[in-house]
DNA sequence: AGTTGATAAGAGCCATGGGCTATCCAGTTC
DNA sequence: GAACTGGATAGCCCATGGCTCTTATCAACT
C-alpha cells in the first residue's frame, strides 16, 4: 500500500556518527535510565529518548535491548575498574598503601554512588535470566578479586597463596556489603566509618600473616 | 450493555477463603515469581497463575501490584528473622555461641538460596523509587542489626557501645557480602569457606576489645 | 555535481501489562 | 429451602513494550 498522506510535518534532521559513538551514547544513555528509573523503567523508548536518537537505533546497533544492557553491564564494570586502577597508580609505590587505596576507592564518587548501585542491582536481577549477564559477572568479579590478590601479595609477602585467596574474598565481600548498604541507605554510618572498617579490616589481614 | 453472546464454557468453580489465607496464597506466588522469573516477570497475570486464581483477586487484596511485593518484602524478610532466631535458639545459652549461630546461619538453607536473592534483588530495585520499599528496608535492616549488637553485648560485655555498634554493621556487611556473592555464583568459593571468615572476623571482634 | 548505499527516522504491528467491572456463585441467615 | 452478601471470575480497556518496515537523509565516491 502507498502511504496515503504525505507527512504534515517534514523528518527531523540527523547527523551520521560512526558505530562506536553511536553504540557508546546509547550504552551511555541505558545506564542513566538504569540508575534513575531503574530496571523496569529502562524501556527502548525511554534509552532512545534519552540518546536523542530514534528507537530504531537501538536495534540496528545492538541485537535487542538485553544486548544493549549487557553491554551497559561490561562498559560500567571498565569504569569502576578503571577509577580504582586510578586510585592505585595515585597511592604511589608503597604495596600497603596501594592495596589501601584501592580498597578506599570504593567509598568515594565516582563508585559510592546511589546511580550506580541501581545500575548494578539492575544487572543483578538479569543474571538468574541470562547466562550472558551471568558470564560477565564472573568477569567483573574474577578481574576484581585477583587484581586485590596481586597487591595483598605485594603488601605480605609471607602470605600463602590460600591466604590471599581467603583474604581477598572476605575483603570483598566487606567492601561489597558496606557498600551496598551505604548506597540503599546513607543514615545508617557514613563513607568514612566505612573506609575505617575496612582498614581494620585490612590491617588484621596483614598484620596475621 | 448487555452480554451479547453467553458464555460457550461455565464459569470455574472456586472456593471461598478467609482473607489471610488469599493474602498468603498471593504472596507466597509472588516470592516464587519473584525467584523464578525475576522482577521483570513479576505480571499480575503471572502470580495469579501461579496462585491458581483469577488476575481481579490482586487488585481485590492488594492496592495494586506495587503493595503485593511490598507485603511480600515483608513476609520474606519476617521469615529471614525467623529462621535466625531459631538458629540462635537452638546454639544453646552461652552468648559466644548464640552470635556464632546467628552468623553462621546465613550460610545454611533457608537463608542461603539463590532464589532468596532474586527476591531480595526485586525489592532493591524498587527502594530507589518506592519509599514505602525504603521504609520497610530501613525496618528489617535496623532490626537485624540491633538483634546482632544484643548477641555483641552479651558475648563481649567489656566492649563499649561504639564498638559494639561498628562490629555489628561490619559483620553484617561482611555476611550479606558473601552471601550475595554465593548466591549469585557458587564457583568462586562454598558456603563452608564463608562460615570460617565470618567465624574468624567475629573472633577477631571479639578478642579485641 | 551526480550517484549510491548505508544510516537514521518514525510510524505501525502484535503482544503483554495493570486495572476495572459486570456477572456469577459459595456460604450465611432467616 | 429461599433470599442475601460479598468473595471470585473472566473478559475488556487502554497504555506501554519490543521490534519491524518503509521512507527520508546524509556522506562518501566517481
Amino acid at each position: 500500500m502507498a502511504k496515503p498522506a504525505p507527512p504534515a510535518r517534514p523528518r527531523a534532521r540527523f547527523v551520521r556518527e560512526t558505530p562506536d559513538v553511536r553504540r557508546q551514547t546509547l550504552i551511555n544513555a541505558t545506564a542513566r535510565c538504569l540508575a534513575e528509573k531503574g530496571a523496569g523503567g529502562t524501556s527502548v523508548r525511554a534509552i532512545c529518548a534519552r540518546a536523542g536518537v530514534s528507537s530504531g537505533l537501538l536495534t540496528h546497533y545492538f541485537d535487542g535491548v538485553d544486548a544493549l544492557i549487557a553491554a551497559t553491564y561490561a562498559d560500567v564494570g571498565a569504569k569502576v575498574s578503571t577509577a580504582i586502577s586510578a586510585a592505585i597508580d595515585a597511592a604511589g609505590n608503597d604495596p600497603k598503601a596501594r592495596l589501601r587505596a584501592c580498597l578506599l576507592a570504593n567509598f568515594r564518587p565516582p563508585i559510592l554512588d546511589p546511580d550506580l548501585l541501581a545500575t548494578w542491582i539492575a544487572f543483578w536481577s538479569l543474571i538468574k535470566t541470562d547466562p550472558r549477564m551471568a558470564a560477565i559477572h564472573t568477569d567483573v568479579y574474577g578481574e576484581t578479586r585477583t587484581q586485590l590478590e596481586d597487591l595483598l601479595r605485594r603488601a605480605a609477602p609471607a602470605m600463602t597463596e590460600a591466604q590471599v585467596r581467603v583474604a581477598a574474598i572476605s575483603l570483598t565481600a566487606l567492601v561489597d556489603g558496606l557498600w551496598l548498604e551505604l548506597c540503599l541507605d546513607r543514615s545508617t554510618f557514613t563513607p568514612l566509618e566505612a573506609q575505617d572498617m575496612v582498614e581494620e579490616a585490612m590491617n588484621q589481614a596483614l598484620i596475621e600473616n
